[in-house]
DNA sequence: CTCTAGATACCGACCGGTTGGTATGTTTCT
DNA sequence: AGAAACATACCAACCGGTCGGTATCTAGAG
């Protein structure tokens, strides 16, 4: 049981590296060696657990997206308006952003590479839909309980996914050019004001 | 004058050969060999027009960042409300999605060298601010005109930003995912009824 | 007008270096 | 012994960029 454990240490190894480059130079402009010699093992060791370069960013996709979904669907308290719920994940923006700056560049370059390569746009999109359905969800719910406004769900799940995708690159763009966890919270008032029904 | 006319055309047809494989292939993906074979030319001709890869790309961002930011300008007739600009913004949203894809794309890849090189980044980040300069000028005179909810001109500003280049980035990933002309018209409005003061 | 010198625009072979990927051998676990 | 995990050496292809040389154009002299 001694190999089971170095093999995923190893994998994880390349993981973290990949990912640590990929989201500081690209995709492209990181080579295997680089990621090999950061990971600290041969180039033979990383074509012994990963298929080509290509996969390695196909499963930090998966890793990174999943993880991001199980955190979100995690913030979500029964019972809570989701009015607030919207107001207490853009508090949570600062945080993300600030924090977890390599793993929110890495989303720039799933997108970017996504629009090329078949293989990687499905592993996007696939839990980027899943997103889309939660989000809807939330407003449906919101509708249902009185919270928000009639609007369309689907619509409206967009929205709020451009929001949130517009302020992810934003920041991503000009880091210090504005205090982006203020912007996050003002942007869901001013969407919540025109979301949220007059009482 | 016959030089001059010369070294426009190859100029400018190494610029759009470059404009249309960085949009499709990337930055990094696409060989200087490619962009001359698509263009016409010689790799001398090339780098007698351009110190590097780098400053076509540069070009390329000043051209086209310029060019939008004209024809932005030239939607705004006088007079005419700022819930009314957006909403037929966002109707020509569609338009631009569809027929120009290639340059739509080029916006991302813009984006994402941004991060890495200093030079491209101010290239991006200047006529940037000019947008958001832009939507904050016309967010403040549709308040002063009782046409706007008295929001911060400067968070509306980055709100609108927001989505709208989430709509972009949305688009650019899953084209056929979704009506994207519908979806912005929507959101405008969507954003619209809080931003509007209630009458 | 012609002739010509020099500037301008362009060509394509070539360079050192790097790329993703592989073939073969060696160590470590079971 | 045999399988799994890894190392090393290597490859053809390609990268951005350079360079010596050439064709085309322009301006001024005669």
């Amino acid at each position: 049981m001694r190999n089971q454990q170095r093999r995923e240490e190893t994998r994880s190894s390349i993981l973290d590296a990949a990912a640590h480059l990929f989201a500081e130079g690209g995709y492209d402009a990181t080579g295997v060696a680089e990621v090999c010699s950061l990971a600290g093992i041969s180039k033979g060791a990383f074509y012994y657990h990963f298929a080509s370069k290509q996969a390695v960013f196909i499963a930090l996709v998966e890793l990174w997206l999943g993880e991001l979904e199980s955190s979100l669907a995690g913030t979500r308290t029964a019972g809570q308006a989701a009015s607030e719920w919207l107001l207490s994940m853009a508090r949570t923006f600062r945080a993300i952003l600030g924090s977890q700056t390599q793993k929110t560049a890495l989303v720039l370059e799933f997108w970017t590479q996504a629009r090329r390569d078949a293989a990687i746009r499905q592993a996007v999109l696939t839990p980027y839909s899943r997103f889309q359905g939660f989000f809807q969800g939330i407003i449906s719910e919101g509708i249902d309980h009185g919270d928000l406004r009639d609007v369309d769900p689907v619509a409206g799940a967009q929205v709020l996914l451009s929001v949130a995708s517009g302020l992810f690159f934003q920041g991503l763009l000009d880091p210090e050019g504005s205090d982006w966890g203020a912007v996050a919270e003002m942007s869901i008032r001013i969407l919540l004001d025109g979301l949220r029904r007059d009482p």
